[in-house]
DNA sequence: ATGGTAGACCCTCTA
């Protein structure tokens, strides 16, 4: 079972680079977020071609997530918002059982700048992933918690901690909020099957557009799949895909991409 | 030089 996250950072400007992606290394699900696009702009017709279906939460202009599957499988009892809070509008959650699998995909606020009210948004946001995790293991199954976490989890995963210290996705109280969220259980694919070694080159998922950040490698490393232990227990590989962030046009995260045993 | 890019979209916001 080969399961992607790419944030795509709008999917009508990235389509032809998503869907050659997945013609070629054909994961059964692909995770995807940023889709900048509400839910009946969603461009279904090219990725049904591929044999993928899609669910899709959207919102304009901003936010929005999806999970495609490929047939045969099916989706089954989707989850449309994360619970905890009803007037909470962002379309950043969406969660659903595939092959016996409970699956999600998100795409954890930013909180930048940490003076406004976006910062406080963010730590309530993963207080509630973090309530609505601990139901989800209580059932002691397989679940994946894949997207676009906003979290620089150690100083191993930015290319200039101190300059980025007082950051929201890297200040202390951010990097505890998520602390709290593995302390549940849940064991974070990459780095368990990766650990960080000083001298190594390192491991990133994203680089922003601006200063040359990619071709100097400046990157962080901010996608992630957090696995319960029964799905932990399956772990087969994790990688991070760089050829897409090469590519002309192409969103300034790169693909993750998960193997669990059958 | 306090810089630079990208996407959506009404022009400024978000990242």
């Amino acid at each position: 079972m080969k399961i992607a996250s790419w944030n795509v950072n709008s999917i009508r400007a990235r389509l032809p680079i998503v869907t050659d992606w997945l013609a070629s290394r054909r994961p059964e699900i692909l995770l995807l977020q940023e889709l900048k696009c509400e839910a009946d702009a969603f461009p279904a017709e090219p990725f049904a071609a591929l044999d993928y279906q899609a669910v899709v939460v959207g919102q304009k202009s901003y936010n929005g997530v999806a999970m495609l599957v490929r047939r045969p499988l099916a989706i089954e009892r989707p989850l449309l918002a994360l619970p905890g809070d009803e007037a909470d509008a962002q379309a950043r959650y969406l969660e659903a059982t595939v092959a016996g699998l409970r699956v999600a995909t998100l795409y954890l606020p930013n909180g930048n700048p940490v003076d406004s009210d976006k910062y406080p948004y963010k730590l309530r946001w993963m207080a509630r992933l973090r309530a609505h995790a601990a139901g989800l293991l209580a059932q002691e199954r397989p679940v994946v918690l894949g997207g676009d976490y906003n979290i620089i989890p150690e100083p191993e995963d930015v290319h200039d901690p101190e300059g980025w210290r007082n950051d929201a996705l890297f200040r202390l109280e951010s990097r505890k909020a998520y602390r709290a969220l593995l302390h549940l259980g849940l064991t974070e694919a990459y780095r368990a099957l990766h650990p960080a070694v000083p001298g190594q080159p390192p491991a990133y998922t994203f680089w922003d557009y601006q200063a040359g950040c990619w071709p100097r490698n400046l990157g962080l490393r901010i996608d992630h799949f957090l696995l319960s232990p029964q799905a932990a227990d399956r772990l087969e590989s994790c990688t991070i895909d760089r050829q897409p962030r090469g590519l002309d046009r192409a969103s300034d995260h790169t693909p993750v991409v998960l193997v669990l045993r059958d």
